[in-house]
DNA sequence: AATAACTCCAACCGCCAAATG
DNA sequence: GCATTTGGCGGTTGGAGTTAT
């Protein structure tokens, strides 16, 4: 990997020389051998975020470790599955014993797919994307072109997160897909065509980031 | 001391979507 | 347009280590 970096695994078993698929090569790497892996104990403040992320998202652990600094989806799913998981049903059962009112249901948001062809519009012009949501400096303050939907958005996630309710604000569709009730709701299929509203699959996600980012007390 | 039960985590598996031929 | 390859993901498993009996 350090020769030839990320990115060809078909290549890695072969000029290594390993018994080894490339699937298992790749996630031998990004699971333990890579260099910035962090090991040890969940920290409060990192446990504190999955357990948020979860709630937002749901089992989707690449996203929720990518949160996480050195932290990897393994990981993370790991230490739900064997630490968070019981805690969370336990507090669930105790949860249910409360009137019906306190008792919530969690519909875990799912966002769309965080793919992305190659020559989607975001890719093409992603140097202007990238500069204009992390400007020079860091400077997350400043205002993004991005803005219009932004503030829609970022309106909706501040309503979600700042809820009282753990998951007041979300309902599931009749047809089955979770969907938002009262005043916000997702892009139509329509806005999410590129260059028309400035909002897809990876705003989304940033825009979850930035928000947690900006508002680690932020009650979800 | 033996061993059953449990915990943890690296690795495997199957599936999906995008890229490629 | 179709088949194949590839990278990536989440669910699950196997086995080593630990604890309880």
């Amino acid at each position: 990997m350090d020769r030839y970096g990320e990115g060809k695994w078909h290549e890695v078993p072969r000029r290594a020389g390993l018994n080894r698929c490339r699937k298992s090569c790749r996630l031998r790497w990004l699971n333990y051998l890579k260099p910035n892996i962090k090991r040890g104990a969940f920290q409060e403040d990192e446990v504190d975020m999955i357990i948020r992320l979860h709630k937002l998202l749901g089992n989707r652990w690449s996203l929720i470790a990518g949160r996480l600094l050195g932290r990897t989806a393994n990981d993370v799913k790991n230490y739900w599955n064997s630490h968070l998981a019981k805690k969370i049903v336990y507090e669930k059962q105790k949860e249910d014993n409360l009137p019906q009112k306190f008792a919530s249901k969690v519909n875990a948001i799912r966002p769309r797919p965080q793919r992305f062809s190659k020559s989607s519009a975001w890719l093409k012009g992603k140097a202007t994307l990238v500069a204009s949501r992390t400007p020079p400096g860091g400077n997350l303050g400043q205002p993004s072109p991005l803005l219009s939907h932004q503030d829609k958005e970022g309106a909706w996630w501040e309503s979600l997160l700042t809820k009282s309710g753990p998951d007041e604000g979300l309902v599931t569709a009749a047809n089955g897909s979770e969907g938002l009730s009262g005043a916000y709701s997702w892009p139509q299929e329509s806005e999410m065509e590129e260059g028309r509203s400035g909002c897809n699959e990876l705003s989304f996600d940033a825009d979850i980031w930035e928000f947690l980012g900006s508002n680690p007390g932020a009650v979800i």
